[in-house]
DNA sequence: AAAGTTGTGTCAGAAATATGACAAAAGGCT
DNA sequence: AGCCTTTTGTCATATTTCTGACACAACTTT
């Protein structure tokens, strides 16, 4: 299991990803200020930081220094779009970073890009008769690519990691358009509809009436992480 | 060949790493003061520098500012476990430290770390039916260069360094143009054009709508460092 | 059967990308 | 400096793709 360090004095926005994160897979800790994170990194091993710069106590810069020869990655959030701030992290050798607001899809994906630079893993999800590729936004079945587009991914994605549970339709609105419950038009249904033409899911993807929906996987044929795009 | 300075005072230790790098293959020199050290790298170019931080003449931390603006590595020795010194090294731009004693294996080690994060290790990297020289910012196939302009090099590169991996545009223009996400312009697609273009990869350099652009290599294929041009 | 939900095909507008031509900028050379 | 060449960015236009909406059919629940 993957473990990452989120640290942000707002703790609202830290918890926000870490809750997205945690329901991507990955184990999550949140530290609220330099000194907690920098207690954590020496008592804990992480694989990854998320580190915002504006931190009480000792700031993003000493930290980034402080974990430097761990060499553990480090992405760093960064609020407006301050490039001297951006070019003074990435010297002290932050990874990458991401400006505020960013959209959960584009920080998961430079997280893969980040863990995968440096080994941790490259992870792809077979589930029933397919493979996730998380990083190439790709699915593979019997070895070829079947293109979906980046809704249908990422409600693919969705389903597959809460395989056997109802989702509301609520949640998956959250999720995937990061908005409010658009309560009255078809979008859901049209998008669940192109899901399981496309894969030929019709009776996997199944309709929880007045829930959402939920994906159908046999124990046999639970979700498991790979290394291999088998 | 990799250069390596050292610098240390005490001759019997300088040379003994010295010795035992050259053994792992480093091309090493040695300077036993401040001065000397400087007026090595302003007349050689080192591709990393081991420095001990206590130093007659002129100090490690002096001569740390005067080397930090020709973005070479420093890994620095310091002979007291003490944090703020450490943080302080770190600060000025040293790539890491080890305390003294230290093992050689634990220093070579990390002497490699930093190099891979220099990208000074590598050499040529062979993807599909391309070899990229990436000392000579020269790409060749069959033995025929393909001239790439620079911008297509550096493009060419970052995509080679993450196939199969959908990379955001934004992501794209940070580490090509290391700017901000210039949302209006068709610079990046008129770039990515040229590239297929060039190397006939119209259809291995493939459009992820809405994300940005991503190189599709077969897994027999993948990228591979190599020290000859094969 | 009625009311409320969901399925499905189609479609149009919006948004994103492709592409060629051209202008601007950068670099070389005398 | 001036001139020429190459590289890079921009623009206009064409083309593609995505997405949400709608109408109406089909299905569930009560």
């Amino acid at each position: 299991m993957i473990r990452i360090l989120i640290v942000d004095d707002e703790q609202p926005i830290a918890n926000l990803i870490r809750m997205n994160l945690s329901r991507m897979g990955y184990a999550c800790t949140c530290a609220y200020d330099g000194q907690a994170a920098a207690d954590l990194v020496e008592r804990e091993s992480f694989d990854l930081i998320l580190l915002d710069i504006m931190l009480p106590k000792f700031d993003g810069y000493d930290l980034l220094a402080f974990i430097r020869p761990m060499n553990i990655p480090v992405i760093f959030l960064t609020a407006k779009s301050d490039v001297n701030d951006r070019v003074k992290g990435l010297k002290l050798g932050a990874e990458d970073y991401i400006v505020k607001p960013f959209e959960l899809v584009e920080l998961v994906a430079r997280i893969e890009v980040v863990l995968r630079r440096y080994n941790k893993s490259r992870t792809y999800l077979s589930i029933l008769d397919i493979v996730i590729d998380y990083e190439g936004r790709s699915v593979l079945r019997n070895g070829e690519k079947i293109e979906l587009t980046r809704k249908e991914f990422d409600l693919l994605v969705v389903l597959c990691q809460n395989p056997n549970t109802a989702l509301f339709r609520e949640q998956l609105f959250e999720r995937i358009w990061e908005t409010d419950y658009m309560g009255e038009t078809r979008t859901l249904d049209s998008h669940i509809q192109r899901l399981r033409r496309k894969l030929g899911w019709q009776d996997r993807i199944k309709t929880v009436h007045k829930v959402g929906y939920r994906l159908d996987v046999p124990m046999d044929k639970m979700p498991q992480e790979t290394k291999e795009p088998v």
